[in-house]
DNA sequence: GATGAATGAGGATTCATTCAT
DNA sequence: TATGAATGAATCCTCATTCAT
């Protein structure tokens, strides 16, 4: 007889963790339906279906279909801190840039490839302009990282240089994300060194006064 | 008999100026709202009032929402090839990198700069895996394109390393080229600047034994 | 120098005489069109198509798509009416009633095989009830003749009888004539021999005194 | 525990149940609009407008018009197998041929009195060609049904021979149909009258060595 | 919470018809 | 006359969101 032993406690824990069971299994659908769609494409009846509730039931956990896009993101952003250490900040930031693309890139390329939902939120609404603005704040703390870790490597650049190289070094990835995720096997491995060598060209003489570029 | 004569030609010239006029309007019309909008989010009754006229109008010219899009992509890549030289392949492909670089590149900038719509058509439906046929066929165009340039750039690379670096070398400058459209005076001049200098630095160990990067 | 040569009396009848033939085209086109989707899925712009003109010129003649059915039936008529003698009335009513069907429907059968049209335009707009008064013309009057034909052959029956009787006759005989269009070569002959059959039993008990019914 | 259960249950069966009288409502209201204007010039807004619900509400039971049709169409064969027996088909085949009409027809026209929307949508789409699979379906399923019956009747007809004749009589008794349903009273009493007469002149012939036709 | 019915504006597209030329 | 552009309401259908149960 669970009803009676059930305190005033342990009923309210058991519906928040149903609660947030719910939101998981929508989340996890939500991520197949946005890669399967892209985000503007999806609906979230769609998403409903795809785990298994009603449309009623999505919303009562999620306001509209952004905020699951938001929670998506941040869920990823969370797991993608938990697996890897501190968001993709490798604890050494001293490492030779070649060591520093591969201890940041890998587990950023290995964590997209597992979760392609990422990549497909962020490439936002597919509305240019002002996409909105949670979305937007998932943009800007990635960018922040990125200047970040540019700060580190460059510290002879002024803060705008470093706002126009962190844009682009973000943007170059973005795109070369997309390829690599569309591609598999050697294929995708080739675009995978391609993009470091590409990273790697581009930073190395903002970083290092004796460039080892072959 | 020149009246008859002139009646009969002149009507159905004006008419057909007429015409002329009004897919223009329409493309016009379409051009910003899939600048604002995007491809996928664009509505044929968006475009029609835009353009000042009824949705019944817009079909008389376009059989459908991606006729429209093929027409304005064809009409774009036209104005270009006429406007710049070629489709943008500079006369001398034998310049050192960067005179190459701005060669091709601030052409096909400045196009975009002035054609907008151009780059929103590239981004394609939005939705993954199979966009459409045509809009596939302004891609692979591009592309090969690029792989060409590259072709006499770097004699060495094997076809799939030349089509890697091209499909890399695309990505990497139409992400590029949002940055740069999204942004205004000095900051668009930054982006510009680093976008090539990107791309050099990228390419430049492909093409000469005697790298001249700073 | 034909203009100097047209008197007031020929222009206009050189433009009656265009007007003829464009009214001609149109109404073979109304009919190709009628005949493939039926009256009610057959649009205006189509037959303008089909015909080779503008929608525009088409109400020139014709001041809405009804109007078209209604020459077109007219025009059908009328060629029935000088093809075959008074309009399918055979010159003897008083022959016996298998030559009379035969002299009756081969006509009328042979007439419909090579203008489906008119069977098309038969079946109305699809929707029931009151089609439309013209529409509704032409039907009546083709049933008045079968009341006449049957006033002929059994003078016993009372107004009502008859009434009902052509309908009947009316009705089954426009639903073969269906299976008769729809069919072809040997099948279409075993049709028209059935529906001959079909009628002669319905009717020899009203005409004849002594049946000869095998 | 009642409590929970009962409600547990019942709010899902009342939900249910709503939903059932939803599609009740709406195949009646498709009823009278196909009635009214025919299959083809039905429109699934006028349809929902006539059950008195928003579009979207069509759309949550029925894919789709001809969904709408099919399921009216399956509806009434339901019905009508369950009004009368077996789908219409009297126990005795073996009656003598006036009797056999009788209890043939009887059914079949009280139903379709009953129930017009039936015949609407036995007269398919108006689109002459290829109406639509389901349709077909429901088309050939009767036309076997008279075939059957037609075998037992006349045992001596070949097998193309019965086909013509199943596809005649079924030609001839649909077009009478409409001739009854868009009558009343007497004049529909006379035209049931006609039709029975109608059809055993035609039939006697074939089933019986000795007519007794009058 | 969960359900699924309900909404209604909006999507692309068609079509009979009118109008300026 | 002839043209073909122009109209706009109507078509089927979708979807984010709400509501009663």
């Amino acid at each position: 007889m669970p009803e009676a032993e059930s305190t005033e406690t342990s009923a309210p824990r058991r519906r928040q963790a149903r609660g947030e069971r719910r939101v998981a299994q929508l989340l996890e659908a939500a991520a197949g339906v946005f890669c399967r769609s892209g985000y503007a494409a999806a609906s979230t009846n769609a998403i409903a279906r795809e785990a298994g509730v009603s449309p009623g039931t999505l919303y009562q956990f999620f306001p509209n279909k952004e905020a699951i896009a938001i929670e998506l993101g941040g869920q990823l952003l969370h797991k993608a801190a938990e697996t890897h250490g501190q968001a993709f900040l490798p604890e050494n930031l001293a490492l030779p840039l070649p060591e520093l693309l591969d201890a940041v890139l890998d587990p950023v390329i290995a964590f997209n490839c597992e979760n392609p939902a990422f990549c497909a939120l962020m490439h936002g609404s597919g509305i240019p302009g002002h996409i909105n603005d949670e979305h937007e704040a998932l943009h800007t703390g990635i960018q922040e990282r990125v200047e970040q870790v540019l700060g580190h490597l460059t510290p002879g650049l002024s803060t705008a240089e470093r706002a126009v190289t962190a844009h682009v070094v973000l943007a170059v990835f973005k795109s070369s994300l997309d390829l690599i995720l569309a591609s598999e096997g050697a294929e995708r491995e080739a675009y995978i060194a391609e993009v470091k060598t590409l990273l790697r060209r581009y930073l190395e003489p903002l970083v290092a006064p004796l460039p080892t570029t072959p």
